[in-house]
Parts: structure tokens; sequence; C-alpha cells
DNA sequence: CACCGCCTTTGACATTTATCAAAAACTCAG
DNA sequence: CTGAGTTTTTGATAAATGTCAAAGGCGGTG
């Protein structure tokens, strides 16, 4: 639970009493690659903590597996549409490595905004960091080449490269694994 | 300011003091169209919320004017990455019809809701917002075609059809001019 | 009302990436 | 070690969109 705190740190300062609260709500657990976090087309009910491990937010389209986010150590998974909005998302959420995580259940979150105001101010930045991440990302999509968003991705993940298997990094990247196999070649 | 307050009613409910606060805070500007709110490569110190009008947000990438997003009544316009960073960003902010704002500077904001639970909660739900808008463009611009995505702007905002040039109206698509006039011709 | 500037359309061609198909490489259970 | 299943690579071709160039249309100003 330690790398969580450390986490949250950059984004906000809790109180004694927030943390507490905190620690009593988190809950631990222990999950083996290939489990199913959560299911397409179901509603994410909860937010995770990667204490260790790797996960992806993936979704059908037109029978293709897309994935659309991977997460990895003391970063955050959650399928982030469905989570605010409380209804279905076709993005479901799969454990790509053993994976130690930490759940907080989405009423527990909103109930520990509304009692605890600092706990609310590290949600509203967590958010706005997210909508950096997303707005990154939705820049690269626009402007960067293919071969540029790959380049892109190794510099900031280059261990996603490795523990990624080619067809997910290349829809995560918006191409085909196609087309990732032969960026790969000229490189 | 009556806009303002029916329009975040839909992610909030306020306190009349809070309210009032905002009331106290909220500067009303009215600006002619052409008008630059933010330049580009400088710090966006404010959340604009239109009463009436139109604004863009934009840059420049590769000598190219781009369109990243276009805010009409009863909506909030903000150069959003440097909003959150507190850092320059390519993105200005410019008024395309003579529009009626108000005005909330960052410092403001940031200490309106230190001290008051209720707006902070208010401003979570406002960014959680603007990340589903954001996630909802991303998915569209990765998957729908240039014509689909023609379609889907005039649908959900058929008045920008009306009220924005061609250009812009393009590159907020992803799509060149000569791209997006071509699908005029052929619907 | 005529001209200038800007916005939009049209045409020819180039480029990037997707699609479909198949071969090659790798992985793991037996 | 072997073979089935999966992942990755390679090849040929097609589709979507971009680029460059030029012509048309439209509104406003002197």
């Amino acid at each position: 639970m330690e790398h969580f705190f450390v986490t949250v740190a950059q984004y906000a300062t809790l109180s004694e009493q927030s943390r507490q609260e905190l620690v009593k709500q988190l809950q631990k657990q222990v999950l083996p690659r290939g489990t199913i976090l959560v299911r397409p087309d179901t509603t994410c009910k909860c937010l995770y903590f990667i204490d260790k491990g790797l996960t992806r937010t993936y979704y059908l389209k037109d029978g293709k597996d897309i994935t659309d986010w991977i997460s990895d150590e003391n970063s955050f998974a959650c399928s982030i549409i469905s989570f605010i909005t409380r209804r279905p998302d076709r993005r479901g959420i799969e454990i790509l490595e053993d994976t130690v995580l930490y759940v907080l259940h989405r009423d527990v979150l909103d109930e520990l905004c509304a009692r605890y105001h600092d706990i609310e101010h590290l949600f509203r930045m967590l958010v706005a960091h997210g909508l950096i991440q997303l707005q990154q990302k939705f820049d690269d999509l626009h402007f960067a080449t293919a071969l540029e968003r790959y380049k892109i991705l190794m510099q900031s993940n280059p261990s996603f490269i490795q523990r990624v298997p080619l067809g997910m990094i290349a829809s995560y990247l918006g191409i085909t694994q196609e087309t990732l196999s032969r960026i790969r070649a000229q490189i």
C-alpha cells in the first residue's frame, strides 16, 4: 500500500485521518495473468491501483480486439467512462501478468470524497491528470505517424514493448499488427 | 450568469453560500469576434464560461492552423492542459463570434475549491465530464471514417457547421479541408 | 459596380496504412 | 523431442486521405 501513497503524494497531500480511511478501505487483491477484472459491456464499479503487474483496458470493435489503455506498476486501471457515468461500457480490463492491486469501490470513493475534502481534492487532481494523459494520446494519434507513435511509446513506456504482445501494442497505437511488425523491421 | 448556474447544476448542487461566492468571483466579459482570448504558447490562467457566442481552441502544427476544440453557448472554453499544469501550451483560444463570457481565474478557482468543499466537488465532476468528452472524441478519431466523423458532428453540434468556417471544421475533425469539401459534395 | 482577399471546390497524383493471404517463428504440453 | 496452437513476419493489393495546384464563388470596400 506504500506505493499507493507515494504515488498519490505527487498529486495532493492527505491528512493523517484521510490516509487512515484510505488504508481501511483499500482492498488488496492478488490475481493471476489472464483474469478478466472487468467484463466488457458491464459497469466498472472499482478503481484499481496496480502495485505490481500489468493490465490492459480493451474492447471488441467489429470483432477485433482493441487495446485502449495499458497500466503498469504505480498507476491506475479503470474503465473510466463506465466508472464516471456508472453505466456499462464496452471496455473491459484484463490482467496481463500476475498482479497485485488495491481496489477502491466507486461508492466508497464517493463517500470518502464527500466526507473528506482533501480526498475529494486528490481525486480532482487525479482526474485532471488523466485528462492530460488522454489529451497527449489524442494528439499523438492525430499528428504522429505510426512510426512516430511507436517511438514515443518506446521512450515513454519501454517496458510495454517487452511485456505486451505485439498485437495489443499495435491496436493501442491505433495501427494493425502487420503495420507494427513492418515498423519494427525498419528500425 | 443564470446560464452558468443552470449548466453546472447538471453536475452538482451548490450551497447558497458557494453560489454567492461564485457570483462574486465570476467576471463578465463582452468580446468581439476575432479577439485572441489566450495567445498560443502562453499559460491559460482562466476558465471561460460562454454565455453567448462561440470560441475555438487552436494551435499551429507545421505552419498549419489546427482547431482543437469548439465551444458554444453554455459550455466552457479553456486551454485545459495549460490550465491544469500551469504551464504554457501551444493551444490558444480565439473568439469566433461576438461573445459574452464569464471568467474565473485559476487561482480564484483553486481558492474556492479549497474553501468550499462543494465547489471542489463541482469541479471534480466538470473535469470528469471533460474527460468523457475527450474520450468520445478520441474514439471517433480512432475508428470513424472522415465521413462518419462529419455525420457525428452534424448530429451532435449541427450549428457548428453553419457557424464555423470549413477549414476549421476540417482540422477539428482531423482531416484536410479538401477532404471535407469532397465529403460535403457526396452527401 | 468592380476589384481584392478569402473561403471553398475540383482535379491529378502521392502516400500511408489497411486488408487479405500465407509462411515462418515461437511456446508449451505431452 | 514433437506437434498443435498462437504470435509474428512477409507479400501483394486496395482504400482512404493527404498534397499540390488552380479555378470558382462570395462578401465587403472604396
